[in-house]
DNA sequence: AGAATATATAAACTATAGTCTATGAGTGTA
DNA sequence: TACACTCATAGACTATAGTTTATATATTCT
């Protein structure tokens, strides 16, 4: 890495960190770029070459959960012996996730961002992690018997997948005022047991 | 009515039809109030006493599904002998109306505002009809033997509502890319099997 | 080493939703 | 009828996300 690359670098730090500290601390509709660039010291060229927008800023910290998922849950499948068990599990990990580590905040951005743009969609991606486990699981749950084979794995992972938004949908428009921890559980609880043969 | 009041309605129904026109022709997002304004012949005062916000005026038209639970499918709940078959029913009439009258783009937009706006929230009002009709529904279903006894009232009501969100975010995000109607049925029937007793 | 190139940054500019203020037509009253 | 009042409308103004262009400095090539 030469000069200018750690320079840039440096920039891009800069801006990320003033950013997520003035999101923790006024939520980030109430934090203008304006705002971020002079306390950050630098500009708005600076600001729009390191991110694509205001929005791009969690986009990133979004995109660790699948690695989340990936890296620490998946290897951890194994210790549970059937597909239903994994599954609430997984559900119950993801929760805890998000709301230990990402908060409200970011889920209502993520997800007012997703609404609103044309490109650059993170829940469209068909093979994104978080649907290639769902399917795995599925499939599982499917040959070993314990869920219904009258549904799709892609039909079945759409159904999970819906469920997911609604929660985290409802969780964002409510500010986080519910654990979500604690009330996935009747969500995901119904929709498992309806899945069942 | 007198003259004036009479001239106002006019001018917020010129505004009112114009703006549809234009948001079905180019999508919401790809509309702006200057367009809207100049092609009703009105001003942004105009524009700004008739409604609160661009968003407002699907607003109107969103409430209206509320309206349509009330009137339209409460009545006919006698024509079904069980909780499970009135819910059933309820979800397909449901998402029957949306896709026919509302469209992805009004959904899209409704549930782009609930992320954004502080104060005017229709989905956090707690004795919305909906959530009255769902909470008879899952009381009967209760009383009758059909459904869990573990669960609350508004927990259920909570599992339905955000079973609800999660499919008409996702059809949002997918540009009504999929029938709900055809769609509603895989997510509606695991949620109430896995409500049953 | 010096010229040519690439690129991070600065900052002016644009687009657009929403606010504010002034005005004049319509309404009600003495 | 004349006067005061109100309210719908016009349009200038503001806030803010995002774009464009210019510049200066680091890097690479000869």
């Amino acid at each position: 890495m030469n000069k200018r690359q750690l320079q840039a670098l440096e920039t891009k730090k800069r801006i990320l960190n003033v950013a997520l500290e003035l999101f923790q601390e006024k939520s980030f509709s109430n934090v203008t770029v304006d705002e971020i660039i002079e306390k950050s010291q630098t500009s708005k060229g600076a600001f729009y070459n390191h991110f694509k927008s205001k929005h791009d800023i969690f986009f990133e910290k979004f995109q660790e959960v699948d690695h989340y998922y990936v890296q620490e849950l998946e290897p951890q499948f194994h210790l549970f012996n059937s597909a239903e068990e994994k599954l609430r599990w997984f559900f119950f990990k993801q929760m805890e996730y998000i709301e230990a580590n990402l908060g409200w905040d970011v889920i209502r951005t993520i997800y007012e961002h997703e609404l609103n743009v044309e490109a650059d969609s993170f829940f469209l991606i068909p093979d994104r992690p978080l649907y290639q486990i769902l399917g795995k699981l599925c499939d599982e749950g499917k040959r070993d018997g314990e869920l219904r084979r009258n549904l799709s794995t892609p039909e079945m992972v759409n159904i999970f997948a819906r469920s997911i938004r609604g929660i985290l949908y409802d969780w964002g428009i409510n500010k986080g005022a519910f654990s979500l921890q604690n009330e996935q559980r009747f969500l995901f609880d119904a929709v498992i047991k309806g899945l069942k043969k």
